[in-house]
DNA sequence: TGCGATCGGCACCGATCGGTACCGTTTGAT
DNA sequence: ATCAAACGGTACCGATCGGTGCCGATCGCA
């Protein structure tokens, strides 16, 4: 066997998910792209929503290390790293066929809040924002904590008008309204309690 | 008969559609709920794909209906009208369910970009990208056709925002965002570009 | 009262859905 | 060479999918 017949499964399956929809893609399809016999799928996952949720489990750990990585390599200081993520997902989304985003279309399909496919999709935002609070601390922002939220809300809009033009134009149109709003002071209020962290530590 | 059999079939598909998405409910749901036969159904409907579009017309007017008379109720000023629109985002969601936007979801079940569901999904969105265009005009913003893509994207990032957290703080969260972007003056080349319509026009 | 349109109920169609059981073959390690 | 694990192919299951045809009841209107 050339490949495992588990792999096959997991990226045929991820290439017909995001092109057609989930529900929309029969078990069927998935093993003739595949090649994989009807048996060796149910030996590898116990039910089609387990291939769901393990295709889009791998998604999310290659999409974020490949957004961790893209941002490391364009080498810029701390400062610039936050808003050059709607640089990277203007790159990504030249080379995905604009079909938006997985775990959006994910959250869509699996209607229901409480199942494990909407779990997994919301998992992977909740995952997003906390490296966008973690590159906007890094980047000394004191306002992290409500930045990262609008900036996350920046990358969704960004992904949903990808979908609706059919362009990345999205990106870079949520990227300029990200440079406005890292532009500007933070809240002045946030302010107050940064310089009462600063006399705390003086006091020490 | 108290309703007529159209008008049922609308609304029980709209209330289900939006619930539990389009491909997740089949016919026979929609006619169990309605009471409506299963001929009659195909009397008013070629087929299912039909009554889908029959339901995202009517949503699509119904709700931009509203959200014109929502803001024009509010009775503000023209230059207040435009960040209103997220106030009116927050009225709705709060009331909607949070499945997020039907006609996002159209986007994402019908895959093929050339569908006619897919096509009536974008229609609405032009729509209502048209209509921020309009209430930046009227407040006498110069920028307008800059700024409506730019709020629109804030808006489509405030309905997938409350889709994912379940609540409608995304709508308050793109206001704060749309507010920054509103206070700041209109780009410089804009300006130049005003000027020079102003000289022509004295010009004449 | 009578007529035609609209209606709901139901049986039925082929296709496809997700899932199971059993088959003989191929594979890699010993 | 041997053997067990992993594999692909196929027949089959009940349920549901979207869609059609026919029936008798009910309706508004003349």
């Amino acid at each position: 066997m050339a490949v495992q017949a588990r792999e096959r499964l997991l990226t045929a399956a991820e290439d017909l998910f995001y092109a057609e929809g989930i529900r929309a893609v029969g078990v069927e399809r998935i093993l003739t792209v595949s090649g994989v016999g009807r048996a060796s799928f149910y030996r590898h996952f116990a039910s089609k929503d387990e291939l769901v949720i393990a295709v889009l489990t791998r998604t999310d750990e290659r999409w974020r290390a490949w957004l961790r990585e893209t941002i490391t390599g364009y080498g810029l200081p701390a400062g610039e790293r936050p808003i050059a993520v709607f640089d990277a997902l203007g790159e990504w989304l030249d080379g995905a066929g604009y079909r938006g985003c997985a775990f959006i279309n994910a959250m869509v399909e699996a209607a229901d809040r409480t199942s494990p496919v909407h779990e997994v999709a919301v998992a992977h935002k909740d995952a997003v924002t906390d490296y966008l609070d973690r590159l906007l601390a890094e980047a000394g922002r004191d306002d992290h904590e409500n930045l990262a939220p609008e900036l996350m809300l920046l990358v969704e809009g960004a992904l949903v008008t990808s979908l609706r033009e059919g362009t990345s134009e999205g990106a870079a149109r949520a990227g300029r309204i990200a440079r406005v709003l890292l532009a500007r002071q933070p809240d002045p209020r946030d302010a107050v309690r940064r310089r009462l962290r600063v006399v705390t530590g003086g006091i020490r």
